[in-house]
DNA sequence: ACATTAGATGAGATTGATTATCAATACAAA
DNA sequence: TTTGTATTGATAATCAATCTCATCTAATGT
């Protein structure tokens, strides 16, 4: 549950200054290079490796911050999130706010959006039969795309 | 690589000795404490949760060890690994080597193994129809059982 | 444009899970 | 038993992710 900040709870004399927006939606230059980074990106990337980008590009931005906008827009259900075999979260920009699912390239993280009406439908089902109540599921498809199996074939360097 | 401090170094005639079984499968004390509490217990357990209740029943344990104890059973498939929504790895001791999925409660860890070939077919055509090789997937499914979610209706506690 | 204020930032400290270190120990074969 | 090495365990180290809090700034009202 969130707190609201909006002052239709007419606070007697506080009402002198703002109406600040929602918190987690202020424009600022951090949160506009976070999302053109992922916005550049096809594939999720790790908080840490997109505060390296930025750095890279010279922009200036604390590594908390990175952490800090890509879990708001993760609430916001802009970026997804998932965990690779290491337990580290990577994100990634995805369309729409329709229920979907990834198959992503270990190697260079190239993902693509899949969805399947069969597959939601069972999980769905498997816990109503079991009488599981609130039920989610992750779903996650790892291989290793065209592109990547081709270079290690052959390493052209 | 491991550093050697004995004496092996001189190994003139080694010959002389024992022919020792693979690493990891020697039987020790702190091994079956580990796996009695896994063949205790019927849903994903933390390494920590294990190591508390084995210090807790008077078994003494490191944490290392039951740490390298639980990896060594994972790599040798006889324990299923999964990650709980914080990235913690969760624990528990599976039938069989047959491929299959969880439906795990939330609250309690209660886990109930499901299968379906038409969930690893879509999985494993999904991979191929996109260009993919060495297509492995995730599938955990979650929801509250039915004890817990009459426990939180009516908490008698 | 200026003042105001609460949300936002960032460098560094902190947490928490997991792994590495390495001397001491225990298992298994001879 | 003896021997050789895998295993153990207390603790340090690692690493991702979060928290602290003084400072900054976007957003709004005047």
């Amino acid at each position: 549950m969130k707190a609201q900040w909006h002052s239709w709870a007419v606070t007697p004399d506080a009402t002198s200054a703002a109406a600040p927006g929602p918190v987690g939606t202020r424009d600022t230059r951090q949160r506009r290079a976070v999302l053109e980074v992922l916005d550049g990106e096809d594939g999720f990337r790790s908080a840490q490796a997109i505060h390296a980008t930025l750095r890279e590009a010279g922009v200036k931005i604390g590594l908390a911050t990175v952490y800090r906008s890509l879990n708001s827009l993760s609430d916001a259900g802009s970026v997804d999130v998932l965990r690779d075999g290491a337990g580290e979260q990577l994100f990634r920009r995805c369309g729409g706010g329709s229920h979907h699912h990834h198959l992503v390239c270990r190697a260079c993280g190239t993902t693509v959006e899949v969805e399947s009406d069969s597959v939601e439908s069972w999980a769905a089902r498997v816990g109503r039969e079991h009488g599981f109540s609130e039920v989610q599921h992750t779903i996650e498809v790892f291989g290793t795309c065209e592109a990547c199996a081709r270079s290690v074939a052959s390493p052209d360097g």
